[in-house]
DNA sequence: TCCCGGTTTATTCTCAGACAATATCCGGGG
DNA sequence: CCCCGGATATTGTCTGAGAATAAACCGGGA
């Protein structure tokens, strides 16, 4: 077993990948790669993963870059290690599903339906909340990045990759602009149902919808410091990126406002997700 | 300084301290110490770190356990490590502000009041909606652990730990019913804004106000499945707990909703906290 | 002067092996 | 039957060495 010291030390299949344009070290190559496993129910929650000794020999990496990666899991929440018990992955209440690196592992494959209708909900509960702030608190130069994030969205389109950063910039500069950073925080699961959105539009032929408009009203009442319009504006940006998603109106929230008069958009038909 | 190796493994001043009934580990405490120092400001952002092999020498540990609490630091966002350049210490608007170690990091101390008022202003956006959602959608299971909550409070006082504890319960379980686990993992961020209210609250004398109708109007909206009577009630209770906090209403989110008619409750002098 | 490419170097990253601490489990004693 | 203490499995901590990384530096050429 000693002849392992010859082999290169990346014995993973998996490669490396990277997070914020830097390449992951090998524990964050383990710890990514168990998450993956654990928030997609193949490590069931409750099971207690090999031992630290096994698990780094069949990985192929020293306990050190293990235990780091064990050290990154629970740091989330999303296992829990003692002496002689072993490390435990935890139940799904005790994860921490708003980190931004959980968010990505639960999203990097296909997402579960529900998962996804989870966070439209909370884009439903939070988004036009913190526009309204943003109407009130924004500063010229958050509302130059929203402008500039705008022009980018209308100058590419929303297929490529650069037009999907430009929306999620967008939000994340509204977000920023309501003043409060906990809302602020919550832009990784919002930028992850704004990607999402767009990647089952594509899927879906019937409805290329043009986005800009929903998002140009957000703008102005954020200019032009419209609390009212900008919470309501939003609310609807939210409630048609779902319908263009899903097919479906929010079932829980629906009497939140009230309903617009005329607002009834044309409805599609039911878009069920494989999956 | 290999003489080292005759001292006991424990050199750190700080207690080891406790999380989730259990004991820290070295790792752990070391995490939790510079986790402190860093959302209390007194390390800076933008700040290296020093070295791995300095630090773990002047906190008298292993480099080993040194790293795996710059691995849980980094994981939480509030540092980044890479070689050659070093580890530093993030800018807030990359910092996990709802993890759970995060935030009793920041409310350890005496907190700032701005991140309290920026986590009732989270609380006045979500636990309305959530409490909506869980009108339609709490299980049976569910309302009787909430009963249970409030039981306990009305017996104990929210003076002792045992009564905050329930009161925190309420609020967990009220999230939960909501069947939306997004919202249900902001409870620790929630969780802490009700521990701070029953906190200051006590500091100032003036009004014991008595928190249980708030919450029984609450319970009974939830129960009788009543959408928009838990919608305001618990509206009415983040608007009545803010008050008590810091004798203040909720400037950003005023308009939110329409101002009840007799609902003015006597205003109480400003309360300046100390920090 | 400025730019390009190779070299140096500081720092983290990974490895290996040993011993310590911890908490469950189980057996023995009361 | 209950309580208690030791055996034991597992993670926790320590040490020391070498590899990988990327900034900074330097030299040469345009």
């Amino acid at each position: 077993m000693s002849d392992q010291r010859s082999k290169p030390a990346r014995a993973l299949k998996t490669p490396r990948g990277i997070k914020g344009g830097r390449a992951l070290r090998l524990h964050g190559t383990i710890a990514r790669d168990i998450g993956v496993l654990i928030v997609s129910g193949r490590i069931a929650p409750g099971r207690v993963l090999d031992g630290e000794i096994e698990a780094s020999e069949r990985l192929e990496v020293s306990r050190t870059a293990y235990r780091e990666a064990v050290r990154i899991l629970a740091a989330k929440g999303l296992i829990e290690s003692r002496p002689k018990i072993g490390t435990r992955v935890s139940e799904p209440r005790h994860w921490h599903l708003l980190d931004p690196d959980v968010i990505s592992w639960i999203f990097s494959g296909t997402p579960d339906e529900r998962l996804l209708s989870g966070l439209f909900e909370l884009r439903t509960v939070v988004e036009p909340a913190a526009a309204a702030l943003a109407a009130q608190r924004r500063t010229a130069e958050q509302l130059q990045v929203m402008r500039q994030a705008l022009d980018t969205m209308a100058a590419t389109s929303l297929a490529v990759d650069e037009g999907q950063q430009a929306d999620c910039e967008f939000h994340t500069a509204l977000l920023e602009a309501s003043g409060n950073p906990f809302l602020a925080s919550l832009i990784s699961g919002i930028a992850a149902a704004v990607t999402w959105t767009t990647i089952f539009k594509q899927r879906k032929r019937p409805l290329p919808r043009d986005p800009m408009p929903d998002h140009e009203r957000v703008y102005d009442a954020v200019a032009s410091r419209d609390v009212t319009a900008a919470r309501e504006s939003m609310a609807e940006l939210v409630r048609l990126a779902l319908l263009d998603t899903t097919g479906k109106t929010p079932v829980g929230l629906r009497a939140a406002r009230r309903a617009k008069p005329g607002g009834g958009r044309p409805r599609t038909a039911h878009y069920r997700m494989n999956r």
